[in-house]
DNA sequence: AGGTGATCATTA
DNA sequence: TAATGATCACCT
């Protein structure tokens, strides 16, 4: 999905843009530019993400970069119910297993991709289709020193893993908000890592996710009163 | 190949 | 039934 509009030229048209989403179905706004809803995101499974992107003007394609680079704003679409419950986790990056030595936390793609994101929570009405889904109020978000300072802790102790060759400890039950799972087309596909004698071994691709109770939370600070 | 966008579907 | 591990589509 090629991007067809202008991307914003400022943190304010951005939000301008995307709160003139706030309240319409998908639908409506895809009929607006003649786009067709899929019936459901079993093969589309990135669809409403891509969707948004056009939407607002995003046009950072799959470069490592926020997706408003010059705004240094990352989009996330957010599945809740009805009721504004979190229904996933929340990709954020892959976990670079090679190129990881002396990289710190500031310069890290999981910290500059979360250091400002314009969440766009969708809400999935039960029983009904992708055109039914309602967007709810998208809101800016910046960590605060507190949620800075968790992400920071679990991204460090998973490339502390990475850096000693534990590759096999890496798993979905490590992090208190930023979790690791594997991000790749199927179970076979393989990349390269350091093993604990130093040697190059290849495994599973990783990616950094949030966990939805984080993504909750974040949410609910961000209600509106 | 390997990144982007994620949700699906099986397990615990 | 929530969470983990697996998978799907598109782009460069």
């Amino acid at each position: 999905m090629n991007s067809l509009i202008a991307p914003p030229q400022s943190l304010e048209e951005l939000m301008l843009r995307a709160d003139a989403l706030a309240g319409k179905t998908i639908g409506e706004i895809a009929s607006n530019i003649n786009i067709t809803v899929p019936d459901n995101l079993k093969v589309k499974k990135g669809w409403q993400g891509q969707f948004l992107e056009q939407c607002l003007g995003a046009d950072s394609g799959n470069l490592s970069q926020p997706d408003f680079n010059h705004l240094g704003v990352e989009l996330k679409t957010l599945p809740i119910d009805l009721l504004g419950r979190v229904e996933e986790s929340t990709y954020v990056c892959v976990l670079n297993l090679i190129d990881h030595q002396l990289l710190q936390w500031q310069q890290s793609a999981v910290c500059k991709k979360l250091g400002h994101v314009l969440w766009v929570p969708i809400a999935k009405r039960a029983e009904q289709g992708v055109t039914e889904s309602l967007i709810a109020t998208p809101f800016l978000w910046k960590p605060s020193l507190e949620e800075l300072e968790i992400l920071k802790s679990d991204w460090e102790n998973v490339m502390e893993l990475v850096s000693l060759g534990k590759i096999d400890l890496l798993n979905a039950r490590l992090g208190e908000v930023l979790q690791v799972r594997p991000k790749a087309a199927h179970s076979r596909v393989t990349t390269k890592a350091y093993g604990a004698n130093g040697e190059i071994i290849d495994t599973l691709p990783r990616g950094f996710y949030l966990r939805a109770s984080f993504t909750q939370k974040i949410l609910s600070d961000n209600l509106k009163i």
